[in-house]
DNA sequence: CTAGGTGCAAAAGGTTTGCGGTTAA
DNA sequence: TTAACCGCAAACCTTTTGCACCTAG
């Protein structure tokens, strides 16, 4: 192996990649703790910036390969809220997503023990749910009071 | 005025264009009246093509500034389902929207009168929110069972 | 050993912008 | 009358693809 491998303690990254048919890489490896060092949704273009700062060789086509990769085997979600680019959350708990309009910050709630349940319609399989929020959060509100 | 304007009867599109900011223009009647005729939840490039048909002198960058002026002025919604293109929703009832991973089909599922309610973190305020759920529709899951 | 992954560069897809002419109010 | 809007074309940003080389299993 070329490159040490820093497997963080509790994940089972490896093991999930291959239970999804995927190899474990220092890639993947790399950019999924890039995603759990700091939780605040960034896009593929951040992940990049970030990844490079230890991975200097890593190209843009492999972080969308490895991010593609770790939302197929459930390590993390894509979340959409604007026009523009997706934003990538290792939370794989149930919440939502509380967007400010007006800074673009992206927060987590937890959704309540028993949720609020969506609709199930006959005959659809259901394999997920987003919940996105819009609006303008408390510093933001406080700012434009003044 | 230059072309048909087909108010249509019952929506006060000009009426709410106007508290907007915004202008009624035959370009903003006709791409609302394209939403309204099939509510199958079109891309830009889709409504510009449908536009087209009545209205060939349309272009893309007029379907974005409608759509845009129809988003802000609360006639339509945004729906943004997965990377690559937003789509367009009229529908401005309490809904979620349900999205075929298979087929890519979108429709909408009224919420329940008392709908689930998001959590309402303090000082965060709200101004509207989005729940896609995704799977596999009735239809392919019949197809795929095959 | 080899299917799958990587890095690079080019292309494709989706959206925005600048500008000269037009129009709703 | 005039700020807002239109159509066109070019620019911009995000994502995907093709290819030669490399590597995890």
């Amino acid at each position: 192996m070329s490159r040490t491998e820093k497997p963080r303690a509790g994940d089972h990254l490896s093991e999930r990649l291959a239970t999804g048919g995927f190899r474990f890489t220092p890639q993947r490896r790399h950019v999924y703790d890039v995603l759990l060092a700091r939780r605040d949704h960034p896009t593929a273009e951040e992940v990049f910036i970030r990844s490079k700062r230890e991975m200097p060789d890593i190209s843009m086509a492999t972080v969308y390969n490895c991010l593609d990769a770790l939302v197929q085997c459930g390590m993390v979600r894509q979340v959409q809220l604007e026009r523009g680019a997706t934003r990538y959350c290792p939370n794989m708990q149930e919440h939502c997503h509380y967007y400010c309009a007006e800074c673009g910050s992206v927060f987590d709630v937890a959704l309540p023990a028993h949720s609020p349940a969506v609709p199930r319609p006959r005959g659809f399989k259901i394999d997920h749910y987003d919940i996105a929020v819009h609006g303008i959060c408390s510093d933001c509100a406080a700012r434009k009071k003044r």
